[in-house]
DNA sequence: TGCCAGGTCATGG
DNA sequence: CCATGACATGGC
């Protein structure tokens, strides 16, 4: 199925579709490190950048693309959604604990996903102590009140880019409080403004080492270690970060502490030593595991 | 009703 | 360094 192969669209955007192994698209989408994909029949509706969107995956290595705004390249999508990366060499990295290789077997194909940082960041100054579906409804709400509305075909749901932290930055905090995000809206003023006036360079986050770029990032209000590694491990590249929430925290107790709690700062050092350069995916995968397992295997067919 | 949700911050030992 | 409570809001 060759390379990236732009065909036309009927009545839509441009389309093109892309050859993947070890890609799984619908839990990349839906594993909580994005909060604006929607899903649309078999596939999925978002906005990357100023650009609508829709994906699907009827085959395992196949992912087919439909935007608009888009010419005959399609680079921005390949790095959003890391295509190349090279999966099994990222696997081959982690520890051979049973765990955590059935942790890796049961979400095969899920993947670290390359966003936009503000996006990014202002979407987890916004999760903290937060449901991923109420995440979700708040960047709606904040898009949908204050982005720049989006051309999409005819027929689509409507959809508006992501507000850039001038336009947040200008908001009185009683209209960010209006989006559901209580007591996160003055974090995320306050943080919008510092981006803006250029007090943090996020475009500046990748090419910097990891302990540097977390420190500047947790510059920021509202923006502790947690939200600082998601953002480097969600928009950054920065593959070792691990975001430690309460449900790796609880994946991690279980299967490396079960006797008694090693504390914070190491347990910290251990997710920065244990898992080597692509820590952030295993955390993904334990992450994944830790909020899925609640549910009881079915009847089989 | 009560507890919990992809935390952070300020305060007090 | 560690423990604790406040901070809004909504789902289950």
């Amino acid at each position: 199925m060759g390379l990236p192969g732009p065909l036309h669209g009927e009545g839509g955007g441009r389309r093109a579709s892309f050859a993947v192994e070890d890609y799984d698209l619908a839990a990349t989408l839906d594993c909580g490190q994005a909060f604006r994909w929607v899903r649309s029949g078999s596939g999925w509706c978002g906005v990357i950048g100023r650009r609508w969107v829709r994906l699907w995956q009827e085959a395992p290595g196949v992912i087919e693309a439909e935007a608009l705004g888009a010419g005959g390249d399609w680079g921005w999508l390949e790095d959003y959604l890391r295509i190349r990366d090279h999966y099994p060499s990222m696997l081959a990295g982690f520890p051979p604990d049973p765990e955590l290789q059935v942790a890796v077997a049961a979400c095969r194909g899920l993947r670290l996903l390359r966003q936009d940082p503000w996006e990014c960041l202002a979407s987890f100054i916004l999760s903290s102590t937060k449901q991923i579906t109420q995440i979700r409804e708040i960047v709606a709400r904040l898009c949908r009140g204050y982005g720049m509305a989006l051309e999409v075909p005819p027929g689509e749901a409507p959809a508006w880019a992501f507000p850039g932290p001038d336009v947040l930055g200008a908001l009185a905090e009683a209209e960010l409080r209006r989006c559901g995000m209580g007591f996160r809206a003055p974090y995320l003023q306050a943080s919008a403004r510092k981006v803006r006036d250029g007090v943090v360079r996020l475009d500046a986050l990748p090419a910097m080492p990891l302990a540097e770029a977390r420190a500047a990032l947790m510059g920021l209000p509202g923006v502790g270690r947690k939200i600082a590694d998601c953002v480097l491990l969600f928009s950054c590249g920065h593959d070792e970060a691990f975001p430690v929430d309460v449900w790796v925290l609880r994946a991690l107790r279980r299967i490396y502490f079960p006797r008694r709690d090693p504390g914070r700062a190491r347990l910290l050092r251990f997710t920065e030593t244990h898992f080597g350069p692509c820590a952030g995916l295993a955390q993904q995968v334990l992450f994944h595991q830790s909020r899925t397992r609640r549910s009881k295997p079915s009847v089989p067919p």
